[in-house]
RNA sequence: AGGGGUGUAGCUCAACUGGUAGAGCAGCGGUCUCCAAAACCGCAGGUUGCAGGUUCAAGUCCUGUCGCCCCUG
């Protein structure tokens, strides 16, 4: 029995995409990217995006999707994933989500709707976070909307911007939680994929050490030129942020690969707090052999 | 060998003329509705190289000792 869909999901460094592939393979269907840092054209081997060649013929969608100059959207990226999720299941596919950016799994598996925005309001409340501080921001959003206030540190300010960005487009508060888990939308089957973190950490290392090998450095030179340091976004993606810095420093870029793996094992664990608590992820050990039939098993009953 | 300097948390460094040690980073834990590989919060961590001495009180002063750095030969 198939599933109508599955999102894989998990700590960086697992083997997502290759299960992820094996799955679209045995289940007739395509993958479609939740890696905020996959939307990058030109970000591959720092991404760990999967060659062309390495697809085996499986379909993906929403992979070099930006310019490195463009910033991410949640809300225009659930648009755009919904819309293929749902072209996917009217042909009679099933579309494999996979990726390690929490919020973006579940703006497109969840009831999650993100309230307007606008760039001018937006550029204002910066400017004004930059000068009167976080916690004069704070202080009119307790005023404005007290409920949200409770729910937002002050010293927050990126959220602080947004709380009050929000109030002042809809006239309304802005008392957005994150919604506990319900059923995932399209029936989707979420399996995670994890492993010992002492293993895990292991991985990690191993892993930036060949993109390193592969050219990273040299694919930051690449992107210089197209804009990678004024990318709000892409430019803070582990690795490419890295190495930038150490190139402003005037210092040997492949001295950047100690500090990315250290940042990378910090991701880890930040992405393991966030999925932990999602009750509807069942665990795969990703260093089990029979990893494939063991995620096969779970569509099965899902 | 002589002269000078230095030794404080895993790392880099703070601590006014003596008043029983602080911060950043790393580590561990957590939060999360449009930058999320982001942003933010909490916790833990040091018999101040070692041994003596002066003092009510020593990271701080004195003596010795060990390690490291620089200069001279």
């Amino acid at each position: 029995m198939r599933p109508r869909a599955v999102a894989l999901v998990g700590p960086t460094a697992t083997g997502k995409s290759d299960l992820a592939i094996e799955l679209a393979c045995r289940l007739d269907g395509e993958v479609v990217n939740a890696d905020a840092m996959q939307f990058y054209r030109g970000m591959d081997i720092g991404t760990a995006k999967l060659p062309p060649a390495q697809r085996r013929g499986v379909r993906h969608h929403l992979l070099d999707t930006l310019e490195v100059t463009e910033t991410t959207s949640v809300a225009g990226y659930q648009r755009q994933a919904r819309h293929i999720m749902e072209e996917l299941l009217a042909a009679g596919r099933v579309p494999v989500l996979v990726g390690g950016s929490g919020l973006y799994v579940r703006a497109v598996l969840d009831d999650l709707d993100f309230p307007t925005t606008d760039p001018d309001v937006r550029a204002e409340l910066e400017a004004e976070l930059a000068e009167h501080g976080a916690p004069e921001l704070y202080r009119r959003l307790h005023r404005l909307d007290p409920v949200a206030a409770g729910r937002i540190m002050p010293s927050n300010g990126r959220r602080l911007v947004r709380a009050l960005e929000v109030i002042a487009l809809t006239g309304r508060p802005f008392s957005a939680t994150l919604p506990r888990p319900g059923p995932a939308r399209y029936g989707a089957v979420l399996i995670g994929l994890d492993t010992d973190p002492a293993a895990l950490d292991v991985r990690v290392d191993a892993r930036v050490d060949r993109m390193f090998a592969a050219g990273l450095v040299e694919e930051v030179r690449q992107l210089l030129p197209r804009g990678l340091r004024e990318g709000r976004t892409a430019s803070r993606a582990l690795g490419y942020q890295q190495i930038l810095a150490a190139l402003d420093a005037g210092a040997d870029p492949a001295c950047a690969a100690d500090p990315t793996a250290r940042a990378t094992r910090r991701f880890v664990r930040r992405q393991r707090t966030w999925f932990r608590r999602d009750g509807r992820i069942r665990w795969l050990d990703a260093h089990r052999c029979d990893l494939l039939d063991a995620a096969l098993v779970l569509t099965a009953d899902g």
